[in-house]
DNA sequence: ACTGGCACTCGTCAACCCTGAGTGCCAGTT
DNA sequence: AACTGGCACTCAGGGTTGACGAGTGCCAGT
């Protein structure tokens, strides 16, 4: 087990190096800590810091860089979240109060982390797959086409054309859309299918082909839209990540892109509460120089999507973590107001 | 004027450079192409090249690079735009036959686009100022609450929440609703606060309060919708930029984030066909070593918005040109299917 | 258990030189 | 008049060298 002291220490150089940027050395660290112990102690510590794998040296005669094992224990034991100002959270609350959509809102939360954290910032749609039918609108747009508009509680709008085999009335689309409200209103996404099934079986034989061709377009939809999407910001901040970069940003930028993997990493991210995936930990070959901070949020007290920031391992933890955690807040009062 | 065979020696420098990225002699220049003059007569043609301002030396002795200037006489004057192989065109097509919906053709678009010039692709949504009302769309969500869903005939829908000042009934619902469709359905968005104006006048009193309300959320709507939206893809491919990039790409991400400036700037592109801006011409801080080529695309004959791609101004011109325009061919084929 | 001292390792930086590509100019040729 | 070959000159880039200094590990001493 690591000493009071050596946890100090790799607390020091962690603090340091995401300062500086560049690899700490003993002397250093006992000027700018009060440690109270000379370098060649610090020395000693390092030394054994070294061997239990928590920092390493890029070559020799070189200071220390804490390893991926590092910044984990670091955040783990060392690091308290830091809460953000009075006039920083004042700012957020005004920033995200005059969104006027769900679009504006995801769109002002991503601007606002990458700024606050100056780093890159992914915030996920509220997914749908925990949410609520509101409504379902069925409006006629030709003799055999159909618009199907679905309105979830969480703010969002679907729509699709639906073509269908045979011309109908007008009377049977209105039906079809009492019916299907009362059934489907209020009820979870995964419980539609259940709810729908016996549907067709009430309507007319004229009007089977219109019935079974809505639903199973409005099925397709909510599985669709259970595929969650998300909204990207803040890419510039990623020229600051380091000096050597063409070769770091370039696949950051394209796992960036790839939203399947982002939304992978993300679902993978257990706690709702808080989770901080630090460089290997990420699988994926692209982000295993960077930490990934993200937070469930939600309207109510259920967590709908997650949001998070993506930057360097070497990243002032404490403080995005409490970006974070605030803007997540913040964006679950919005959403519960609207 | 410039004799004929100094345009050929622009000409030429201009492909080297694209190809090799390096500044180029005149030594080289006679290897690589068939010029049938000696390198001292080709540095003679470059000098008055120079001094006329088509090209530069980067520092003394060293080969030449083309202008700003340079670059456009290319693409004006000796550069024909490269159509597509079949094999790519077909590619294209199959790939956006498969989209579903209207954000999916636009996230295909920009995927292909990025693709296929390996530059930075950008594309803005089908444009509402020009489009016109299909449905609109009255739900009653709470007593004094209606959700306004609004649906164009590019495929796009808007939603609006709107909070009354009094309580209504369904049936001054179901009447608002149809008696708004039956004035806006089928119009120009420009044409509506026209048609609507006189509106509240022919309802009961009691009603007026929910009709302002409605069609004054409708009206700003419209106007929010004007100012359309884009979408950006292939960032990766800025990191092939230069050697020396960490400033030349930071401000190239910050422009892109800025949806606004590329929103003006394509706006800017007067010509409906295709217009290139080389470096300094556009009109904004960081975009000046890039180069923007758009062209609009339309479902109809009628261009309702445009697509693009941002690259250095050192930019393959002939193959960028072609395959931004076959982009926007089938998008509007696309387009015009649904 | 800590400290001071010492020898050793390397990465960084500046100075330096050399090479080669490229130029401009000029006199000679067609 | 237009082109060419030759020549002297310039200069960026790459490789080498050597001094410097930050950092280390180890060891004997407190």
């Amino acid at each position: 087990m690591l000493s009071e002291r050596r946890l100090e220490v790799l607390r020091a150089i962690v603090q340091d190096y995401v300062g500086t940027e560049e690899p700490v050395g003993s002397k250093a660290l006992t000027e700018r800590h009060d440690l109270r112990v000379s370098p060649a102690t610090v020395r000693n510590d390092m030394a054994a810091l070294e061997d239990e794998g928590y920092i390493a040296q890029p070559h020799t005669s070189a200071g220390r860089v804490p390893t991926d094992k590092g910044y984990r224990l670091f955040v783990d034991k060392l690091a308290d979240i830091k809460p953000l100002s009075s006039p920083e959270r004042r700012a957020i609350q005004s920033f995200l109060d005059s969104a006027v959509d769900l679009d504006d809102v995801v769109g002002r939360t991503v601007r606002l982390l990458a700024q606050l954290t100056r780093q890159v910032a992914v915030v996920q749609y509220p997914s749908l797959s925990r949410s609520t039918v509101r409504h379902v609108e069925l409006l006629s747009l030709a003799p055999a086409r159909v618009m199907l508009v679905l309105i979830t509680d969480t703010g969002r709008v679907e729509q699709r054309v639906v073509d269908c085999p045979a011309p109908f009335g007008d009377n049977s689309l209105a039906d079809l859309r009492a019916r299907l409200n009362a059934k489907v209103a209020g009820e979870r996404f995964t419980e539609v299918p259940r709810l729908v099934q016996d549907l067709p079986e009430s309507f007319d034989a004229d009007d089977r082909g219109l019935v079974q061709t809505v639903l199973s377009t409005l099925l397709e939809t909510l599985v669709e839209e259970t595929e969650e999407r998300l909204m990207i910001g803040g890419t510039a901040n990623l020229t600051r990540f380091g000096h050597d970069f063409p070769l770091t940003i370039r696949p950051v930028l394209e796992a960036l892109e790839e939203q399947v993997v982002l939304l992978k990493l993300m679902g993978e991210a257990g706690d709702p509460e808080m989770t901080v995936r630090i460089g290997r930990e990420n699988a994926h070959e692209g982000l295993t120089s960077t930490s990934i901070v993200t937070v469930g949020y939600g309207s109510g007290d259920e967590a709908v999507a997650k949001l998070g920031v993506v930057g360097p391992t070497r990243m002032d933890y404490p403080g995005t973590m409490g970006a974070v955690r605030a803007v997540a807040r913040y964006v679950g009062q919005i959403l519960a107001e609207k």
